[in-house]
DNA sequence: ATAAAGGGGAACGCGT
DNA sequence: CACGCGTTCCCCTTTA
């Protein structure tokens, strides 16, 4: 994450922000959970200020945070991470954890291209009204940014990539459908159980296929040609 | 035999 | 208000 937040903040480089954010997202030494949700915070209040400043003063609360689960084991346990992802509504530059390289492309160039398929920062209502657009983030969409954030492999990963077949971790896969719950501003927790019912609806559309292996599916091909071709 | 995962009808919610 | 579409609920079936 530290790379993502370093490569954002490079992005933004002309924009006066706090010196310690900076240094913090530069020191690459290993850190306390203490130290860690410490800086977190150091870096939020940037981000929601360096949103402030963007947006003129926007009211709605929005912003996104990878926080670290107080019980959880260290951030890079490996396989057995339970890093845990509270995601709240993005602010446009931090529509998804992506790495620096990926931050080419946002949400917002994919939802030019596909249909239905909007950033989150169009997903916020007042800027949906504003631009006359209805769309919504799409949970194909929402899948192949899990897909394609390193940080989330561990819950769900391609298998291979280059057929857009994917697998949800089966430990894991119910924080894929947390995070798609709270994506969607649900009230109720979504599940595992619930996304896959979704997903097995674009059977019909012909968007993704249920694979016949468990917590298997693919995304088609011409799914898949449009979701890579907004990342390169 | 059992739990987990898959499947599908129908209701719900939201935008147009 | 009606409609369309995606999402969610619920329950049954299949699979490991």
């Amino acid at each position: 994450m530290w790379s993502v937040l370093g490569g954002f903040v490079d992005g933004v480089s002309s924009v006066k922000f706090s010196q310690t954010a900076r240094t913090l997202l530069r020191d690459d030494r290993p850190r306390s959970l203490m130290e860690t949700q410490s800086d977190l915070e150091v870096i939020l209040e940037f981000l929601e200020e360096y949103y402030r400043q963007s947006t003129g003063e926007h009211e709605d609360k929005v912003y996104c945070t990878a926080a670290v689960d107080e019980r959880s084991a260290p951030v890079d346990d490996g396989a057995s991470c339970e890093r845990r992802w509270t995601y709240c509504e993005p602010p446009p530059f931090l529509a998804h954890d992506a790495p620096p390289a990926r931050c080419q492309y946002t949400t917002a160039t994919l939802s030019e291209s596909l249909p239905n398929c909007v950033s989150t920062r169009q997903a916020s209502k007042h800027q949906a009204a504003a631009a006359g657009s209805g769309r919504k983030v799409r949970l194909f969409h929402f899948l192949f940014e899990m897909l394609e954030d390193p940080n989330m492999a561990h819950c769900v990963s391609w298998v291979p990539a280059a057929a857009g077949v994917f697998r949800f971790s089966s430990r894991n896969k119910d924080q894929v459908a947390a995070l798609w719950g709270q994506r969607k501003g649900n009230k109720r927790p979504m599940t595992y159980q619930k996304m896959s019912r979704a997903l097995r609806n674009y059977a019909r559309s012909g968007e993704i296929f249920k694979v016949k292996k468990k917590l298997t599916y693919q995304f088609s091909q011409d799914t898949l040609m449009l979701l890579r071709r907004c990342v390169i």
